[in-house]
RNA sequence: UCCUCGAUAGCUCAACGGUAGAGCAUCCGGCUGUUAACCGGAGGGUUGCUGGUUCGAAUCCAGCUCGGGGAGCCA
């Protein structure tokens, strides 16, 4: 006999009732008295469970009733209409196979656990109803990042996961290397001959695969990268992790308005698909883990994002009735208090805040008119912050290359990138959205480290 | 990395200088429709680690480790 999934049964119910089936699942928990019992079944393929009842008939009938959670089983039986209010069917047991049993110390209860204890166990909490739904949310909305892009004529590339440039500007690196640390090549200056390791120069972990994929937009026009990140810095928040999925879409003959039209559309485009294809998910983070969920996501889907300059969130930020820590003045980086304030209390929902400073964003964005900002845009989401962060490339190579020398950046080490404006270059622009950070948008979930299946944070690599 | 709070049974917490406790979980028993099942009983602890103060430390002090909240860096 076919093994039916859960989620068949929930979904196509008329076809499985008062039918003999099979289902192959693990117990989340055992109710049993002298001659029956019930068990919460889950086989992973749907959030909610299956009750299955059994009773004396069972030739392991004293055996079933003492299974632990955990345990592994196989059950063969009639699916039945049940009398009890909290599901509307359940399995009626004629057979019962214990596949892998569990043991009494399974810490799992079924009673709720923290979050910082399951972190300690993450080997065993997806097996929660919390982090079911995450990582089922998880893989859905990775599914529907490609599918967005994919409609629309975006090729996805993949950029190195290693790198040989190693000053993209975005943080602190990993290095990787094949040399004997007890035992390292020197040259004559007595420094770390690197022409002696494995790829015969210095090489780290990539921290945006941004500058590479702007080169095959140079040939596919719209190209996204999707992939994992690494950052070495030592940041100890909700919201950063030392690796991290980002995704990168780079557009030709495109501007700053294009980018930002781009990334209104992709949010929303995933809310949507995956309130749709993740309703009952959906529904536990907004009964479970943050009540105005719904609200907020709706919020988002039918608003037009805000849209501000810099300069014109400084002149609000000043106006404002608020007292804040740290002072507003043109020049300087808005802080999260300056961003949470706009997004949350001036527009309360997403918005995008362009063309900052140019000395406060990275030397390849593009030089305004005014000569003194770059057409940059962070998007600002209630609750999680700087959700994406892109900009309008400088394609001009004679304004790329001065500003890199007034930042003091070898060329040649960027000879690749500079040739992109040479051979063809056109007006381009992109965008990084933190794939985790939007995962905590669409949950309601408050911690990096529970949306990531085992997080990688400072002193912390177990697993 | 900085500020701040915390770490006690498997889990969530209490005890706040004088013999370490509860609920849940676990184990045993009971129960013919349960659903955070219910009822009765039992076992379970080098109080995060290292050192110090004290007649006596879970409790006070210092350092370390890990965690929460806030900040910086950013996605």
């Amino acid at each position: 006999m076919e093994i039916t999934t859960v989620r068949e049964l929930y979904r196509q119910t008329e076809k499985f009732l008062n039918k003999k089936i099979r289902v192959n699942g693990w117990v989340r928990t055992v109710r049993s008295s002298k001659s029956f019992g019930f068990i919460e079944l889950n086989d992973g393929s749907f959030f909610s469970n299956l009750q299955v009842v059994f009773d004396e008939n069972l030739a392991n009938f004293k055996e079933i009733s003492k299974l632990v959670t955990g345990s592994a089983i196989k059950v063969e039986g009639e699916l039945v209409e049940s009398p009890g209010v909290k599901q509307p069917f359940e399995l009626k047991a004629g057979n019962i196979e214990i596949e892998g049993a569990s043991t009494p110390d399974y810490p799992l209860q079924k009673k709720r656990h923290s979050f910082e204890f399951l972190r300690t166990i993450a080997h065993l909490r997806p097996r929660t109803n919390t982090f079911s739904a995450v990582f089922r949310v998880r893989s859905i909305t990775a599914y529907a990042v490609h599918k967005f892009f994919q409609d629309r004529g975006f090729v996805y590339v993949h950029t190195p996961v290693i790198t040989g440039s190693d000053a993209e500007g975005a943080g602190e690196m990993f290095r990787v290397t094949t040399l004997d640390f007890d035992q390292l090549p020197r040259d004559e200056a007595g420094k770390v001959d690197f022409s002696k390791d494995f790829f015969g120069r210095e090489t780290n972990l990539t921290v945006s695969g941004q500058l590479e994929v702007e080169t095959y937009c140079m040939a596919f026009n719209k190209v996204y990268t999707f992939g994992p990140t690494f950052r070495a810095e030592n940041s100890n928040t909700p919201r950063h992790a030392a690796e991290f999925w980002m995704i990168e879409p780079e557009m030709a003959f495109a501007d700053l308005q294009n980018n930002m039209d781009l990334a209104e559309e992709m949010m929303k485009y995933l809310i949507m698909y995956v309130m749709e294809n993740a309703p009952e998910e959906m529904n536990f983070f907004n009964n479970f883990i943050d009540k105005t969920l719904f609200d907020r996501l709706e919020n988002v889907v039918k608003s037009e994002f805000g849209r501000i300059t810099y300069t014109e969130a400084i002149e609000i930020l000043q106006k404002a009735n608020e007292k804040f820590e740290y002072p507003v003045a043109w020049g300087h980086d808005l802080q999260t208090e300056h961003e949470r304030y706009l997004t949350e209390k001036v527009f309360n929902k997403p918005v995008f805040v362009t063309d900052y400073p140019k000395e406060i964003k990275a030397f390849y964005m593009r030089l305004n008119d005014d000569r003194r900002t770059v057409a940059a845009m962070d998007l600002l989401a209630p609750g999680v912050g700087e959700i994406i962060g892109g900009s309008q490339r400088e394609e001009r190579l004679d304004r790329l290359e001065k500003r890199m020398e007034e930042l003091g950046l070898n060329k040649d080490d960027y000879w690749w990138y500079l040739d992109i404006r040479k051979y063809g270059g056109t007006r381009h622009a992109g965008f990084g959205l933190g794939f985790e950070r939007l995962i905590m948008y669409l949950t309601g979930m408050t911690n990096i480290r529970d949306v990531i299946s085992f997080p990688r944070t400072p002193g912390n690599a177990e697993f």
